[in-house]
DNA sequence: ACGAGCACCTGTGTGC
DNA sequence: TGCACACAGGTGCTCG
């Protein structure tokens, strides 16, 4: 499941292999992946060039000639091979092919992933990118720009860790990792939290995040870089998926719960409600 | 405004 | 072995 980080680990490979590529063809083989549909996103992406590759949140963004965006979410089981991987062959939905010769393939088991082509005017309106939060490695992300995000918020730490709208790009693994390391119980209540625990929290976030692209992302279930490269992030790992196993920290037994309708892993010791 | 529940999909693991 | 079912979890939607 690709969030910030292993979406951040994507756009730093495709930058090597893929910018300033021209797409000479494509072929989509899943109609209902691409936006609009099949026929005029072959016609409309013939002869353009990748200009920029960058993120925003979970969304990959890349900047085409004549003022066209290629943008792709890989939501739960997406990927983009630069080769094809082993028994992947099976959830091919869209192959790009570059002048060149080399091709970048997207690929999706449960159909979940979108890639859409449109104008950089249409860009800002795709739903989700238009109610993007902020960027929460970024540098004009201060203690004060995070607080504000908060303020008048009410509700589950967890929950709000998730909302997109709010901060973008952290999903079910950091969110687990972040409240952890800011020694926060995943169902305390935002409004509750004050002043050096919120700091905790926003230092966890930046943290958390940073570590996660400097082990190129977590591998659990799907997740793996345009070559088939695995991240190491999930052996540093505090909590998610480790029920039953011991706090690294306090070696309480961690316990999995469900918030926000998900798989939920804590310490029940040093993250103490 | 918040939270719960469902929908979108498909593979894996479990229990009977 | 076969079958049913829960689970994985990002996002958008409805409903209370």
């Amino acid at each position: 499941m690709p969030e910030l980080p292993e979406v951040e680990t994507i756009v730093r490979e495709l930058r090597e292999v893929a910018e300033k590529k021209t797409i000479s063809d494509s072929q989509v083989l899943t109609d209902s992946v691409v936006w609009p549909d099949a026929v005029s996103f072959k016609n409309k992406i013939r002869g353009l060039q990748i200009k920029t590759i960058s993120r925003k949140g979970k969304f990959l963004v890349l900047e085409l000639s004549k003022g066209m965006m290629l943008v792709i979410h890989l939501r739960m089981t997406g990927r983009l091979m630069w080769r094809l991987q082993k028994g992947r062959d099976k959830y091919i939905r869209v192959i790009f092919a570059f002048s060149d010769g080399s091709r970048l393939i997207f690929s999706d088991m449960r159909k979940f992933g979108k890639v859409w082509l449109c104008s950089k005017k249409y860009y800002e309106k795709i739903t989700g990118i238009a109610r993007l939060g902020v960027e929460p490695l970024s540098d004009f992300f201060g203690y004060e720009e995070f607080k504000n995000v908060l303020a008048n918020k009410k509700g589950r730490i967890k929950n709000l860790l998730l909302r997109q709208d709010l901060i973008a790009g952290i999903g079910n693994i950091y969110a687990d990792e972040i409240c952890h390391m800011s020694h926060v119980c995943p169902t305390s209540r935002i409004e509750c939290l004050k002043d050096p625990k919120l700091r905790d929290l926003y230092h966890a976030i930046r943290y958390c995040l940073n570590e996660g692209i400097n082990h190129c992302g977590v591998s659990v279930s799907d997740f793996v870089g345009t070559r088939g490269n695995q991240g190491k992030h999930q052996h540093y790992l505090k909590v998610y998926g480790r029920e039953g196993k011991r706090c690294r920290s306090c070696k309480s037994l961690i316990k999995k719960i469900r918030v926000a309708g998900r798989g939920t892993y804590y310490c029940p010791f040093c993250q103490e409600p």
